[in-house]
DNA sequence: CTTAATGGCTAAATCGATTTAGCCCAATAC
DNA sequence: GTATTGGGCTAAATCGATTTAGCCATTAAG
């Protein structure tokens, strides 16, 4: 029996057999080389011309068999739907894949090592262009047999030290730094700081520009690392407790914005007044920090500027296939809101103390 | 030249020559086909321990190429990063596809007709085996030219009238009747209800159980449609000046989550009391709901159970060539949160007049 | 007038799988 | 002793493109 649908669809054998030509001219004038192989242009014109007229499209398929691309690039998040940083990184880079003719299939690795080796694995057939990952730990060895397969990569978001590979990553220690000393000028003294108990680049880096921060000020740090793949009530009780055994804390920087999230929770549980009794500023912007009662400082990172990168290197890779390794690290920016508000000013103990 | 990479992979053909077996044997045992050939036992062991050893993976674009299958499945959304419900939707079903060997490629209609038209147009050459999408108005003619070719299609989250086609929908009336009828019964007389100027389904169906409610108990409806494709401020000074325009309102309803962001910047510009001096219901649950002061009350779509329904309808079709229509519509449950507590209770000129 | 160059096109091999048709041998039936 | 059956395996066609090598005129060069 034969495979195919119910409508056959047409293929660049049909084509020659209605005009009159033989496959192989059909195929030089479709890939833009009929002036190479000095097709006339008579003849170019009307198999275009005949080809826009019935809508044909050749088979990915045998085209991918073939020339051993598939135009397909694989973009390995988190997890896509927890948080909207990596669904908009989703969306811009769809946008410019489609334009030059690639698309893009997605999964998400929970930011596990076992998963994002099990998806790799399933994918590792050929028919994959190319990868665009956010690394969990220990992939590294995985990355790097795909690097020599000859396969074009680009990590985001974080980097695997150690890797020589293209990645792009904000400048997570500065703009820490930048927005822990936002918070000491407004007065703020006893800052601390909740964030995963993770070694990944842009948590360390996280945290070093909040130490740094904290020393140049000669402050003492407040550090909480919360477990990974806990249920949000863990964390949110976490949270809770660290804030009941440091009562000294006047501030409190949440390292990304889904522990953000859990930090208000724990902050409104207790019926601490923000910034008030405590000042808060998250990494990662968000919807809830714009419309929060108060609305929460953030630093916001530049979503549009980080796609756009991924896809220019990735396609750089694939299309000119330039080798050179491209490490880019992006500027985020510091929102400021009222959750950060000068001390001095909203505590009025401070006044009449 | 050859093509394929620096490392050339194996092929079912080098698996046939290093067994000194054919390579239509290998074919057979691996498409679980062994018994059915009646090849024997021995020989099938030796193939399977040989191909697991050496992680063997068929080239999907060579399978493809034979069998007109791509194992792709094509997610069309509205726009992937604009509603965490696709994302969401994204994720789940990503994990039941590929446990059954598909991929799932996403792209973004915009809600226009013209993008979506184009897309799949795009994706027309038999490279995509089905297509879950969230229909925009206008699509009939292209999705039904789909459905001739025999390709498999899901819509979601609303559905074409005129159109028979298996559907995955939500009970937009039952839901948003419930949730006016709660604001009716907690002594909410004047209810606005903010929506998209759309024909869609979903919309039509959400207004059409305001309305029900209404009728009910016989009180009038304020209805304030925004105009597609605005920009935020836009949309967030249209329901400014309906409350305006509208002071006797003392409950709104908001007919999806992102008018509900909206809605709650507009009343918090107002400096109005959430419920005190206008009660709010939103549909589709979000983070910001849960977290906000007070927290709002909000019509929960059943993502989980919507996900495990489309790719089951998806997978049903695609396997076992299950050509019946099936439209399924899951309930949504209303989530009754602090923003619609009984007028009298919070009112206190109810108690003084 | 022969050879070389060029223009315009094509036959056939190839990518890596699936699938049809059928080969060969041993066992059983008649 | 021949015919039939079935077990165990394989050759070759095929899917729809790309690409190499080369055919056949015509024109230019020597």
């Amino acid at each position: 029996m034969q495979p195919g649908k119910k409508n056959k669809k047409v293929s660049i054998r049909d084509i020659g057999r209605e005009l009159g030509i033989s496959i192989t001219t059909v195929s030089f004038i479709l890939n833009g080389k009929a002036k190479e192989k000095r097709i006339s242009d008579a003849l170019t014109e009307r198999v275009l011309e005949f080809v826009e007229r019935i809508n044909f499209k050749p088979n990915m398929m045998a085209q991918g068999l073939r020339t051993g691309k598939s135009k397909i690039i694989c973009l390995m998040v988190e997890d896509i739907s927890n948080n909207l940083l990596f669904a908009k990184v989703a969306r811009y880079i769809e946008e410019e894949a489609h334009s030059r003719g690639y698309r893009i299939i997605y999964c998400s690795t929970e930011n596990k090592k076992e998963k994002a080796t099990e998806l790799i694995r399933l994918f590792q057939d050929r028919s994959i262009d190319g990868y665009i990952i956010t690394p969990p730990e220990g992939i590294e060895e995985e990355i790097q047999s795909l690097i020599n397969d000859g396969i074009p990569i680009v990590l985001i978001d974080r980097g695997l030290p150690g890797l020589s590979c293209n990645q792009v990553v904000i400048e997570n220690l500065n703009s820490t730094y930048e927005a822990i000393t936002h918070l000491i000028s407004n007065g703020y003294k006893n800052i601390g700081f909740v964030t995963l108990d993770s070694n990944q680049t842009q948590m360390t880096d996280r945290l070093a520009g909040y130490q740094k921060a904290l020393d140049q000020h000669h402050l003492s740090s407040f550090v909480k690392k919360l477990g990974f793949h806990q249920t949000t009530e863990q964390n949110v009780h976490e949270i809770t407790s660290f804030l009941n055994t440091h009562p000294e804390l006047d501030a409190l920087f949440f390292s990304t914005n889904y522990i953000g999230g859990w930090g208000l929770q724990a902050i409104k549980n207790l019926n601490l007044r923000i910034p008030t009794d405590l000042a808060v500023v998250s990494f990662d912007d968000q919807d809830l920090f714009r419309f929060y009662s108060p609305t929460i400082t953030a630093v916001e990172q530049p979503v549009q500027a980080i796609s756009k990168e991924i896809i220019r290197l990735m396609l750089n890779a694939l299309e000119d296939n330039d080798t050179n390794i491209h490490q880019i690290t992006l500027p985020a920016k510091l929102i400021i809101r009222e959750s950060s508000l000068p001390a001095t000013v909203n505590d009025e103990h401070v006044f009449f103390k």
